[in-house]
DNA sequence: TGCGAATTTAAGCAATTGCTAAAATAAAAA
DNA sequence: TTTTTATTTTAGCAATTGCTTAAATTCGCA
């Protein structure tokens, strides 16, 4: 009564530790795939960049961006849709300049990774 | 003498500002660069399973994740061999069967996010 | 010594990503 | 209005991703 799925002989608490392990990530499935997406945002180079700067100049608009990141606004402006459609940035119009900051629901995720990033180059004085 | 690069007219403390923000990413390029590397390893479902599963289990071979994830056991390895490369696991084999487990080097990084997975389905309990 | 179990690797493929270049909006200024 | 200026959107494309299936490793064990 090998009562195994793919597993290998070896067990592993057999069926009620995994399904134990299958119930734990079931639980917090919604919560797992909200913060997956954001960090799937945050994990290309070009959006850190982009959020770390939002961090420090609470706004910026997209041809700010383009200058400092030495991007074109297109591909600057794509990148600011994403983030803003995973509702880590907010963007108001003044006239007809758009200003895009960061935004509060994941900014309890954010903020210590861009902090954290902020204290790590001076890692060398805290030595 | 318009000292501009790809910019609108509206200023933005006009290059000096733009120099300096520029500065800054350079400073922490390195850091950033590491850090949006595990960021992306961790920015997917799949993963972010896994090391949610590591950090439970201590340590799991893959066919284990691969029961408790409903998954081919080549997809799981391949999951893991990105993370091992990435330095977010190690692996050790003990006889025909290798443990992954989570390693130390980006561990601050993760740690909290997965601790704050764990915390945030019973937020319930917390209101 | 060689079968079998645990895992990795390779090839192939559909889907996604991130860019460029060009066209489309939208709002100020002339 | 008509023309700039700021931005978004579209289409196209090369590169990357994540999976499947099948073929390699790699180490126990009879």
């Amino acid at each position: 009564m090998t009562k195994k799925a793919t597993a290998c002989i070896r067990v592993f608490a057999d069926t009620a530790r995994i399904e134990q392990c299958q119930a734990r990530l079931a639980h917090v499935e919604p919560a797992l795939q909200s913060l997956a997406s954001v960090l799937a945002l945050a994990g290309n180079e070009v959006r850190l960049k982009i959020l770390l700067l939002l961090a420090d100049e609470q706004q910026l608009c997209v041809c700010d961006i383009a200058d400092v990141l030495q991007m074109t606004v297109s591909a600057v402006s794509q990148h600011l849709r994403k983030l803003k459609d995973g509702g880590v940035l907010h963007a108001h119009k003044v006239g007809q300049t758009v200003f895009y900051a960061l935004s509060q629901p994941h900014l309890p995720i954010l903020q210590p990774l861009l902090a954290g990033l902020a204290a790590t180059p001076s890692l060398q004085s805290a030595l």
